[in-house]
DNA sequence: GCTGACTATGACCATACACGCATACAACGG
DNA sequence: CCGTTGTATGCGTGTATGGTCATAGTCAGC
């Protein structure tokens, strides 16, 4: 009885937070993010090195993942020191994957018995 | 290794697909529409009653569904039935869901230490 | 072929938001 | 306390896209 099975349509609060979640994925500047922070913990300066985006830019993607709880910070001194929460994001991810991959080998199927 | 695990950082154009694809989730109606497809197949009537939406939002809406291997269609005669395909919406919405219970849950827990 | 029912698409507007720049705020060292 | 460094935020701009209306396309029956 998840909110895309069957039973009752979900009430459309619950389907304005499900979008707003998958809304913060759906931005690549924040999946990259997600993507450098799964590799440990970084201070900011190295995922403006790494991203070139702008340090303001930065700041506003992050702050939105922390309040969806994907991102976490602790201070070490005048920095800040971010790391990724939820295997969550992980798990997304490999179950969209797997779907691609099953569709890019059907149409590679298609192709060859034609 | 999937594209947020550890590892190196995916392409750009990786990272493209897989935020267009979460994109699709990120919008509130299409969701709903999802969700109405999968109580079972429906033709665009019975969505436009459903959901109040206009027909030509809702035949977008389903196109681009339908371009991700979300949905599929047939004729019936004059008329479509679309299909929702993939069982893939549930189980990201599954997990989805579970994290938000989590989250409450612990908000909860704090609110009752203190 | 013509007509009527159903669906897709082009033109358009309004809004949301990504992104950068400048600046204000916070934390350490002198 | 003041300068330096690092982070957050107000503001402006450009672009993408949700949503509607009007219209063109598609299919079945007469």
């Amino acid at each position: 009885m998840g909110i895309a099975g069957p039973g009752p349509i979900p009430s459309p609060e619950l389907l304005e937070e499900f979008s707003q979640f998958f809304r913060l994925l759906s931005e690549p500047a924040r999946l990259q993010l997600l993507c450098h922070l799964r590799q440990g913990p970084c201070d900011v300066a190295s995922l403006i090195e790494a991203t070139g985006f702008s340090q303001s830019h930065i700041s506003r993607q992050l702050s939105q993942l922390q309040r969806a709880g994907l991102v976490s910070c602790e201070r070490d001194g005048v920095r800040l020191i971010y790391r990724a929460d939820a295997e969550l994001v992980e798990e997304l991810c490999d179950l969209v994957q797997k779907r691609m991959k099953q569709r890019l080998q059907q149409q590679l199927d298609q192709l060859q018995t034609a």
